[in-house]
DNA sequence: TCGATATTGATACCAAGTATCAGTAAGTGA
DNA sequence: TCACTTACTGATACTTGGTATCAATATCGA
């Protein structure tokens, strides 16, 4: 993480209750208690995984709120090749993924010059562009060094 | 698509039961039904598609058929942000897919400049990569024919 | 406080995909 | 060609992820 072109900065501002407050949408304790919940978590999670979290929220809540923040841009959902998406909060404007392929998190990141080849791109492609997406697959740093730890445990 | 890094060229070789059989699969008639319906769509498609267009497969078969060939890398699965992943012969050994917002047309394509931007991205990100994917969602040409038709007739 | 209306959550439903398993087809050796 | 083993099939039931419905309830401005 050495480039100036690179950005993981995580802004501490996020607030999801606002983010339905500016779309119309009323305040209430479920949705304060999803908003909340979402907000204390670190790392990318599924629709499902947030109710098991919040039992005294209904499936379709959860599951509506959810889809009110997508709207609002204050949530991304990132479809994964087997299962169900996972979201994750938006804390870049435009940015992309990192995918552990080991245990799952996500990262965001955002680098200019994948911006830079979408408009090179742009000459070359039959069609009008009007967007992108790009996931980067990777093991991260703390599943290499438990796998590091394993393999010295297992092997000498 | 005037760059010669850019490439969508098709090979005419494609042969899927070949491909089950290259992994010790037997060529049984329904394999068969499949593998020639799918070498015989022109553009990317879901299972539930190739159900119906095969009534005479069992559901099943048809998902377990697709399961293997995206097993053996002779099909791949491209994860729609909404609905059922779609599925597209992997004509180009490493590429990456446009998507038409309007009609859901697939393309494949490979550009070298992606390949170099994962390279000098390989220093900055935390952990190891172990791959990326890429979609540049497009309005695609003929839905742009069809729209400046649909224009033309009903404002001028 | 009142009342219009947005929201909730239990429930039923739908779509996509998988597990099961008895019956069948395919390959193989005699 | 036959018999036999084993892979394969497909009907079915099931699971998972998500949405529609709707009566009951909470919210918020007047």
């Amino acid at each position: 993480m050495t480039s100036s072109t690179l950005s993981t900065t995580r802004s501490a501002e996020v607030n999801l209750g606002n983010a339905l407050e500016d779309r119309g949408l009323r305040r209430t304790t479920a949705r304060t208690a999803v908003t909340d919940r979402i907000e204390g978590l670190s790392d990318a999670f599924t629709a499902e995984q947030l109710c098991r979290d919040l039992p005294g929220v209904g499936r379709a809540t959860v599951y509506r709120t959810i889809r009110h923040l997508v709207d609002a841009g204050a949530l991304c959902k990132l479809p994964i090749l087997d299962g169900a998406p996972m979201y994750s909060i938006a804390r870049i404007e435009h940015h992309h993924h990192t995918v552990c392929s080991r245990c799952g998190a996500v990262g965001e990141f955002r680098h200019s010059t994948v911006e830079r080849v979408m408009r090179s791109l742009a000459n070359e492609i039959d069609g009008d562009i009007i967007g992108h997406r790009m996931e980067i697959f990777i093991t991260c740093n703390s599943c290499l060094a438990e796998l590091a730890a394993g393999n010295s445990t297992i092997n000498g």
